[in-house]
DNA sequence: AGAGCGAATGATATCGATATCAAGATATCG
DNA sequence: CGATATCTTGATATCGATATCATTCGCTCT
């Protein structure tokens, strides 16, 4: 800035102003010094401005990685969300800064101006670790009773839950089978809703866990059942994988979808909707989610009152 | 620090020192200086850091978006590169600024230490355009003839075209059709490959254009071959989801996969190996492409000889 | 005892931008 | 014509860290 400056035989810091636009500076000379500017490929240095400004117009995104392996990465679900945070972060001219939190929190989670959270850990941990930051923050997930200083984003899975019990007794099923991992606050929120709603027509579920949510997963699932000769007309599968594999399995075991059992999934992934037959399920819109993170976490950062938001789920009833 | 310094009795210096472990302070006072940095809930500002040592310890990653909508951050392609990208940065100490390419170039970007560039954009505008950024560079996707300051990773396409092409050959198929998009740099390089080949034995494949690279789109594509009349016995789609499209629209016309038709879809998504029947499919591994992109720029970033390199695709044959 | 050395600490300048306040140039008004 | 308002520009301080060179102190060696 200093060369161009001298280039153009003014200050510093009139150069400063004729690159922000700014109506100080006569017209001639702004546009004078932006041309001088281009023609000699003069870059702002981000940094030095960032810490003048006492902002960095940035803000972390931190996915919750399972710690086995960087399998979560691979998984549609914080992807999808990424989609809509990135497009509405950048058009507002934030930055996304992408960490995957492995261990203490990232010394560079502190440049940001506001965390979004994918993911809240086991138990919450990861929620608390990035509390102590301190930053505005949002989270994805299941709404949590602790009144902290962060705000909650995610689909209403009790109420998924919910309809889905709902559906399954107004077509008359008695014996329905719950597919998920409780541990998951979100999947436990689908159990709970799930629970209650049956338990109000006095019918308890089977409840089967399952860590993973693939295909063979549902597949194992359903074997499963078969081996232990369980009674079942009805199951509600924690995902679109989870509940094609099981369709899957049934169909090998001679058994007819949704004659014999009704299968319903979440997620809504396209893949189900095009599967043979086309599958039931739960929709949340994920990328509505991520616009919904980043326009929490961009309030925050302007100090504008911000509440928790649980976005409505949508039962679609298709072929199973 | 300032702060810091005063309530352990030091200098600033001595407290930058002490916070990074240099070992010209003493023990002692290290250790007094950290305790008090905790006890404080010291942060540091990243951006004075970066200022001062004129580096970011960053790495931009520029999703290319297809101008209708986000819609490309769905597609797992880019993301799963991003899984392997965001893990080795992370480890090597780097931060990853997620951007999705909409006009000019970001004024962020430029604060970074080098650019991964996911995709090339058409006629590899995206490519020209963060040349000029004039950071080290790597680009995923067709090797380029243009010699210029960046280096490109990606898969071999036109062998992944050349090994399908021998396959249908030595299964005895005359007739065989290429769905793509060919103005898609890597698409090309399949047809190509796969084009070649078949010439060398007299063969000249049908070329089908599709812009989706969707399940649908693979239905329609085959329907159309169908109304057309066209003869064909073998099928190269250029992604999983167009194939496992048109072995579902073979299915419904009558056609035994593979008696009658031939299909082999791209990529080995988790989803072809699972389909009923296999997909048979043209293997490229991501997780690992995306840990060769970020190698690459950091050994771009640290002035060390880099070259272009493409990885080995692996026909995977299961039923169709 | 004085030179020489190493360990520990500090003073100062610097990275590249912007905010604040001051000041010169020009225009407007009574 | 002088006084005041407006437009334009500049000088200086500052954001929070680190590099460089200087200094202090205690110790060993001859």
């Amino acid at each position: 800035m200093a060369d161009l400056a001298e280039l153009a035989g003014v200050s510093k810091i009139t150069v400063s102003r004729a690159l922000s636009e700014s109506p100080l500076v006569n017209i001639q000379t702004r546009e004078r010094v932006q041309a001088l500017a281009r023609k000699h490929g003069y870059k702002l240095n981000v940094s030095a401005r960032n810490l003048r400004l006492r902002r960095s117009h940035t803000v972390a995104v931190i996915v919750e990685m399972k710690p086995s392996s960087g399998r979560t990465m691979w998984d549609p679900y914080p992807l999808s969300l990424l989609g809509g945070i990135s497009h509405e972060l950048t058009s507002a001219g934030y930055s996304v800064l992408l960490t995957t939190r492995q261990g203490a929190a990232d010394a560079a989670v502190q440049a940001a101006d506001g965390l979004i959270l994918l993911g809240q850990g086991v138990r919450q941990d990861a929620v608390r670790l990035y509390d102590k930051v301190g930053l505005p923050m949002v989270v994805w997930g299941a709404a949590d009773q602790g009144g902290d200083n962060h705000v909650v984003v995610g689909s209403d899975n009790r109420q998924g839950g919910i309809s889905v019990a709902e559906r399954f007794l107004s077509i008359g099923r008695r014996n329905p089978v719950f597919i998920g991992n409780p541990d998951h606050p979100e999947m436990a929120q689908r159990l709970f809703g799930f629970v209650d709603e049956l338990a109000g027509h006095g019918i308890k579920p089977l409840l089967l866990r399952r860590n993973d949510f693939t295909l063979e997963s549902g597949i194992d699932a359903v074997r499963s059942l078969h081996e232990r000769k369980v009674r079942f007309d009805a199951i509600f599968a924690c995902s679109d994988l989870l509940a094609m594999g099981a369709i899957r399995a049934l169909v090998e075991l001679g058994l007819s979808v949704p004659n014999d059992v009704s299968v319903i999934g979440y997620d809504d992934t396209p893949l189900g909707a095009s599967f043979l037959p086309p599958l039931s399920t739960v929709r949340q819109n994920w990328q509505e989610g991520g616009v919904l993170l980043a326009r929490k976490v961009l309030a925050m950062i302007h100090n504008q009152p911000v509440t928790s938001q649980m976005m409505a789920t949508t039962l679609v009833v298709r072929a199973t």
